[in-house]
DNA sequence: TTAATTAAATCAAACGATTGATTTAACTCG
DNA sequence: CGAGTTAAATCAATCGTTTGATTTAATTAA
């Protein structure tokens, strides 16, 4: 048998494709791959299937990406589905914090307006998310903390800290959490109040009260944070807090 | 072959268990399959696994649960794991909203710090929530519908509504998000901001945040609600935002 | 131009392994 | 005994992967 000649199966075996149907077929496989992987999961997808969608022969999977992981792999680092969010665009010192909360939402919010391919790469990368397959660490370092850390410096230069806190980082995590709602919990909305999220207009709504309520909590941990605001304040006073939950009376 | 004289094959096949160790076997395949499905979803845990874990044979799993899905169904629906969260607990009249966020904060952050029983239920829930097997349905009936809909009760008594809109809705889906992302985002917690959820003390304080940064968001929205805000408002203005996000208050 | 050569790509078929499920027989007690 | 329970062996089906051969097209030599 003629294997790719090329070490890394994860690669075209030539430089050139001197066919014209070539790396057509590659190209298939990554749509279908992708479109079933975000679908059913990594362990319910068959490689058969897979090619029979692709309209593709089982052995071209081997053939192009090495093995059912390769493919996974070319299908979850595929350029033409990672917009790569650059974090850059979201930390920048001449912008205000409430542009950064706008870049960051519409990250969230743009793949639901897109077409299906945007939407089954959101969906494969947050499936990895509680279904790891070992890509889930790198994604992690390359993409969601330069993502987290660049909100967190926003918000540090809005609140006016030297560096970040845990306050800050957990401001950070509650903030990202609203956005990543619109797709882990997507299947809920849709259920309850599909409308919230059915067309473009509702989903700029949508975009422009995460934005709004975000700038809320902002504002909120910017009042907790003043001196002398242990005693009473519009928000939340800074208090102390007892072990599980503090003020009010009710609880447990 | 005999299977378990009853219909429904989840249930122990006779009412009355005669013997010892009998049902302590169905046991031990409870608690072995619900580690497993949890750590390792559905499709890549095999029932010999879970067999070996339990210490029982294979055939025990259809004899006490008639198949693979049978005890799946059974640990998903698992009374001991399952605290089935009261949603008149979330929605009192008599209570104000802040008991009612803390109330429903709670269920969040109070199985982070029970064993690993809890942690594994939780997770177990929030993996059906990306990859369904078919239960995921009910349980969006059964219980995350009803939490909600208490949850946006709660609200628009709060905010002085006689019916729900798609704005409460939408507030209701962010601050559940928020809690949400505890669990689904907690490999990137531990990997970004370890101590955030380490401690007892540590979700102490995250809870009373989350309960803080949501009450701003309601009282932003009550503001934003005000008649006659269109212009100007303390903590956001309707303002036109960037390109993407367009209108004022639209509301839809 | 034509024929031979070569590499890229595709194909049907089968591999060994593992899956969920079942069967059969033995065992344990009330 | 006989119902409840366990154990080992086995089932058909499907899994991911590999094989050897074939097809297609670009290249080279005449």
């Amino acid at each position: 048998m003629q294997v790719a000649s090329s070490i890394d199966p994860s690669e075209p075996p030539t430089s050139k494709p001197l066919r014209s149907d070539g790396q057509e077929a590659r190209c298939r496989l990554l749509d279908a791959a992708l479109a079933l992987f975000a679908e059913n999961g990594f362990a319910k997808t068959s490689t058969r299937e897979i090619a029979r969608v692709a309209k593709a022969n089982i052995a071209s999977i081997s053939y192009y990406f090495g093995d059912k992981q390769g493919l996974y792999r070319a299908v979850f680092n595929d350029p033409r589905n990672n917009p790569q969010i650059d974090p850059q665009q979201l930390d920048q010192a001449t912008t205000g914090i409430r542009t950064t909360l706008d870049v960051l939402f519409r990250g969230f919010v743009e793949p639901l307006n897109a077409g299906d391919t945007a939407r089954q790469c959101m969906k494969l990368h947050f499936r990895e998310m509680v279904e790891p397959t070992g890509l889930w660490q790198a994604e992690i370092d390359n993409n969601i903390k330069p993502a987290h850390e660049a909100l967190v410096q926003a918000l540090c230069r809005h609140l006016g800290l030297n560096e970040a806190d845990d306050d800050v980082h957990r401001l950070a995590f509650e903030i990202s959490g609203m956005g990543a709602m619109l797709h882990v919990g997507s299947d809920v909305i849709n259920t309850i109040r599909p409308q919230l999220i059915a067309t473009p207009q509702a989903l700029a709504t949508y975009h422009t009260r995460l934005i709004d309520h975000s700038m809320a909590m902002v504002h909120a941990e910017a009042q907790r944070r003043k001196p002398g605001a242990d005693t009473l304040a519009p928000a939340a006073p800074a208090a102390p807090l007892t072990p599980p939950t503090p003020p009010q009376k009710p609880s447990q």
